[in-house]
DNA sequence: CTGGGCTCCTGTCAGC
DNA sequence: TGCTGACAGGAGCCCA
């Protein structure tokens, strides 16, 4: 039986993430930078350089956070350096904001102090990773995000730019959701619900998938990721701290993290194999094509 | 260009 | 009850 890691950052949870730090560390100024554990990658930049930058409003690509740094107008003197910071939380990160965090713990490796509070990254497993560039366009921030698809909610993601894009590939449709070069966000967990959702078999090759069914696959992405957002940001009203976020994210799944289980739908038992080592759940009933 | 496999890390859990 | 080892996973990167 798959266990369940408590909280997996796909884009719904970045997103409420994003909502609920963006506003209140909007036009903060950096006073200074603690910097734990080494991360993923490296800062890329002398934390000192950015004492004096403002915050500007923080954006998402992907699942990755963009907190753009800013020379703050009236400071003097003026930061050294302008430019921000690219944000992912890997598998186990969140980011807290609020006014006194206290000393960073064990697994608090990046804090952003501010006039206005703390901005603090926690992620036990460092997967995640906080990288300055110049410009979200420039630098390494352009590199990681040179190779993401579109976002999901983008008007211009048509299903026939999906299917074309489908077209040729090889892979399973559930490694090529995973792959995010087409449409990014679906993680683990929102990829086997939504091919749930849409009764198709995750194992069926890329290429394969009709253009009605790709139509459908991309309602039902869509449809889950809204829904997780929308569970996540209701459960932001119970904030009481930085961290309240813990488990507030679990959708309530179909077939995820249920094998053995009897599918929701009809009953059979929910099946669990591994594509490209990971995880894939479905039911082989609902999931036939 | 595509796809497959490896890698980072540590909390959790099965099994002895 | 305590210890050990397998496992989970996002995504960059390297190689065939």
């Amino acid at each position: 039986m798959a266990r369940i890691i408590g909280r997996m950052p796909e884009l719904p949870e970045v997103e409420v993430t994003r909502r609920s730090v963006a506003s209140r560390i909007a036009g903060a100024e950096v006073e200074s930078v603690f910097v734990g554990k080494p991360l993923r990658w490296p800062l890329g930049i002398d934390a000192d350089e950015l004492r004096g930058c403002r915050v500007g409003e923080v954006v998402r690509r992907g699942k990755y956070l963009w907190l753009p740094l800013l020379p703050a107008d009236r400071q003097a003197p003026a930061p050294r350096s302008s430019g921000g910071l690219l944000i992912h939380l890997g598998m186990s990160g969140s980011l807290g904001f609020s006014w006194q965090p206290g000393a960073p713990g064990p697994h608090d490796h990046f804090d952003l102090l501010t006039d206005r509070g703390v901005l603090r990254l926690t992620d036990p497993r460092r997967f995640g990773a906080v990288v300055w560039g110049p410009a979200m366009d420039q630098g390494v921030p352009a590199r990681l995000l040179a190779g993401l698809g579109r976002e999901p909610f983008d008007e211009a993601l048509t299903p026939e730019a999906v299917h074309t894009a489908l077209q040729g590939r090889r892979v399973s449709i559930k490694q090529a959701l995973l792959a995010g070069d087409i449409v990014v966000g679906a993680g683990n967990i929102y990829a086997c619900e939504a091919l749930f959702r849409c009764g198709i078999d995750p194992r069926l090759a890329a290429g394969k998938v009709s253009r009605p069914r790709v139509a459908r696959l991309l309602a039902e992405v869509r449809a889950v990721l809204a829904q997780a957002i929308e569970q996540g940001g209701s459960s932001l009203r119970d904030f009481k701290d930085a961290h309240g976020a813990q488990g507030h994210f679990q959708l309530s799944t179909q077939v995820y993290g249920r094998e053995g289980q009897p599918c929701r739908v009809c009953g059979t038992p929910v099946r669990r194999i591994q594509q490209a080592q990971r995880s894939t759940f479905f039911c082989p009933i609902c999931q036939k094509r």
